[in-house]
RNA sequence: CGGGGCGUGGCGCAGUCCGGUAGCGCGCUUGGUUUGGGACCAUGAGGCCGGAGGUUCGAAUCCUCUCGCCCCGACCA
């Protein structure tokens, strides 16, 4: 009998680090706050890559690659970016046993050394739009740490672009935002997102606005699932990125940057699972589908797993595992997988072969059923179709229940009382950052966006009475 | 950097108060019986007890120093 589970109801914490370990994800590295993701955890990410990929490719970025170290003078070039990312970065102070001259910081962001670059490759508004992207990692210094959510290194993807104005720089931000995240975290993820911008407190240090996904966790916490930031023209002026428009004037670009990281991981792993482990999305599922091949009493086991290779071929548009192993009974194997979150299992025996059928077990919803053998394509991939969006479905009933219109301090205090989160709190703000950081202090929560989409009404901030136009989302946050 | 806890086979732990040369569960090896919801019997391998110094005939155990990790707080783009 293996160890339970924490159980994800009463300690999703608990949960969450244990789970992330025993289902082969990831693994602590050696450096204090590192993370090495495992060959199961990988999968996932090479799937989510190859999804947001198309997508960004779709908008016209093309992948390239920049350098891990920076010059600490191009970090120090923009005001705000530098006294933002400071207290996370990490920097070389050496190389080949000789102390450098000047240290280069290890990228917590490649802004600066994009814009150091590309400022040589803009003469013309005829090299507008510029627009990059690149799959790689950054370091940033970190007091605590949590696998895939906080740690000192971890892999993303970071775009920049490059734009003749402020105005196309913002529409590309928004595109992305929409066009690749939104729709990754609703089609491939199963999880709905609430978008909007952040507060002037909470935004990207040297951004004119910050988009943001804001997700909301198993555990009613919040989670921002990426960000497309409007840079304005704050880094072209800072790196003197002009370029001569079409009446052969002088114009500074305007630039947008957009990433998602590792952290993806974690928002999916915290958005659905149960208590006997992980669920994982069908459509970026490492594997979508497990063969259990049932050896029964004194038979011979040759024909039972030729069938099940069988299977695997017909299933071959699919990301399919047999598991063949001898010295594992069927039931611990079911459990085993269910505990990795594979969506669908297929069981085949000797009976079933008998009658040319196999046992499809679905993982949401634990359903199992007969199907004949000629029905098999259809139904699989009509009960993948089927748990995506279940999934879907019960995350934004999720999200719905656990998200509040509050008008009164007092019952946002009450709702922000305790450990756990607090589920999103739809309420009246001034604007005003003294507010915003006195209520994160009094309550641990913070203002994650300004949503979109809601209906526009006056009101008064919850703390301080003054006046509001509109609605601003708080959460307890990761 | 404060406050608390912990370092003992791969993992989880007991043993430490009352010093006598290391044990349990899981996992792993091998053989056999099993296999439709976490199998069983037998067998074997595996440990500088975080590190250094000290006390002692003798230290996982007592003393001193040191290194590291975890939790809470501070920090978090």
């Amino acid at each position: 009998m293996a160890d339970q589970l924490p159980s994800r109801s009463e300690n999703f914490s608990e949960w969450y680090n244990t789970i992330v370990q025993r289902a082969d994800l990831a693994d602590y590295g050696a450096a204090k706050g590192t993370m090495i993701i495992k060959p199961y955890g990988y999968a996932l990410w090479e799937n989510i890559q190859t999804y947001l990929d198309k997508r960004f490719k779709k908008h016209g970025a093309k992948n390239a690659f920049f350098p891990t170290f920076i010059p600490l003078s191009y970090i120090q070039r923009e005001k705000e970016h530098v006294e933002g990312f400071t207290p996370n970065l990490w920097l070389v102070a050496s190389g080949g046993g000789e102390t450098l001259e000047e240290p280069y910081a290890v990228r917590p962001t490649s802004e600066t050394t994009i814009n150091m670059t590309v400022r040589n490759w803009i003469h013309s508004y005829r090299d507008l739009p510029l627009l990059l992207n690149l799959w790689n990692s950054c370091f940033r210094y970190e007091l605590r740490t949590r696998l895939f959510l906080r740690t000192s290194e971890f892999l993303w993807q970071e775009g920049h672009t490059f734009h003749a104005s402020w105005d196309e720089a913002n529409e590309y931000a928004l595109a992305i935002l929409t066009d690749a995240y939104l729709d990754f975290y609703a089609n491939a993820a199963a999880m709905p997102s609430l978008a909007g911008r952040k507060s002037e407190k909470e935004k990207f240090p040297g951004a004119d606005i910050t988009y943001t996904l804001e997700q909301m966790m198993g555990d009613g916490r919040a989670l921002q699932g990426c960000t497309a930031h409007n840079l304005g023209h704050n880094f072209a002026k800072s790196f003197d990125i002009r370029y001569l428009d079409r009446g052969n004037e002088l114009q500074y670009a305007a630039t947008a940057s957009w990433g998602l990281s590792t952290r993806a991981i974690g928002a999916i792993l915290m958005t659905h699972g149960d208590d006997k482990g992980l669920l994982m999305p069908p459509r970026i599922a490492p594997t979508q589908i497990v063969i259990v091949p049932i050896f029964g009493k004194h038979a011979d086991p040759a024909p039972v797993l030729a069938a099940a290779k069988q299977l695997a071929r017909e299933l071959a548009d699919y990301r399919v595992e047999i598991d063949a192993r001898d010295d594992k009974s069927p039931g611990f194997k079911f459990n085993d997988w269910e505990m990795r979150g594979v969506p669908l299992r297929i069981e085949i025996g000797p009976k079933d072969i008998e009658k040319n059928q196999v046992v499809l077990a679905r993982r949401d919803t634990g359903e199992k059923k007969f199907v004949s053998n000629a029905e098999l394509l259809a139904q699989v991939a009509q009960t993948l179709d089927s748990i995506h969006d279940t999934l879907y479905a019960r995350a934004k009933k999720f999200q719905d229940d656990h998200t509040f219109s509050v008008d009164t301090y007092a019952e946002f205090q009450a709702r922000t009382a305790g450990e756990g989160g607090a589920g999103f709190l739809m309420a009246h703000w001034c604007g005003n950052r003294e507010c915003e950081t006195a209520i994160q202090q009094e309550t641990k929560a913070t203002i994650r966006c300004i949503p979109f989409v809601q209906t526009k009404e006056a009101g008064k901030c919850i703390r301080c009475d003054g006046a509001s136009q509109e609605r601003v989302v708080f959460a307890k946050a990761y």
